[in-house]
DNA sequence: TAATCACATTCGAATATGAGAATATTAGGG
DNA sequence: CCCTAATATTCTCATATTCGAATGTGATTA
């Protein structure tokens, strides 16, 4: 396939197209949360929440800090993410009348 | 699974997270392009090409119009989805120094 | 140090996705 | 009407993704 320079790009895009990953995003956004609360907030299963977790933070999204026990999950950059997400959501939130027929 | 709301947030995600059809958004960001011009630009073979535009099409990302034989597909919004990889650019391109470590 | 809490990893099964080959459709042009 | 160009669809195979179950690991506490 044909290299356009811009896997990282498509390595975000695809962090955020799951429905748990965005939704674990649009938590941390909030504040920063550990594995447990995140678990029982989307009442995902932890191995699940896990493994998302683990893309996101693959893709440089999220890291985690250890305290004790827990793990706390923070945005790495939560003003461009903030970024990223509202400009979907204005996408999505076009009404089909101002839409180019 | 959670209904989280944000159904059209990760198509649109989804849409952008490979990178045939990001190229694609970005040959339409600088002018609307036919089926054919968009194959030879990127290289890929005609089938392939006509998949990925269904599901940009699907998503609301792009839209064509026929002239003649051939069809010319469009953004639908050029501007937001000029805001959306911006911001998508933007955040790939820090530097790791400049990351929360 | 044994038990427990918090989290990660591994594995398997079901499902989804992507690419290519072949074929179909649709719209002019002769 | 046939022919060709432009695009779409279908089928199949290989690969990737996702989830749950089971298990592993690391830190804390009894």
């Amino acid at each position: 396939m044909m290299e356009s320079g811009k896997e990282k790009e498509v390595e975000i895009f695809h962090a955020l197209s799951h429905p748990v990953r965005l939704m674990i995003v649009e938590e941390l956004l909030a504040k920063k949360k550990c594995v447990t609360e995140i678990r029982y907030l989307l009442k995902v299963r932890q191995p699940n929440i896990s493994q998302h977790l683990l893309i996101l933070r693959m893709s440089g999204i999220v890291d985690y800090e250890q305290s004790g026990k827990t793990k706390c999950y923070f945005l790495k950059n939560p003003q461009m993410m903030k970024e990223i997400l509202a400009a979907a959501e204005d996408f999505v939130s076009l009404k089909p009348v101002f839409r180019k027929v």
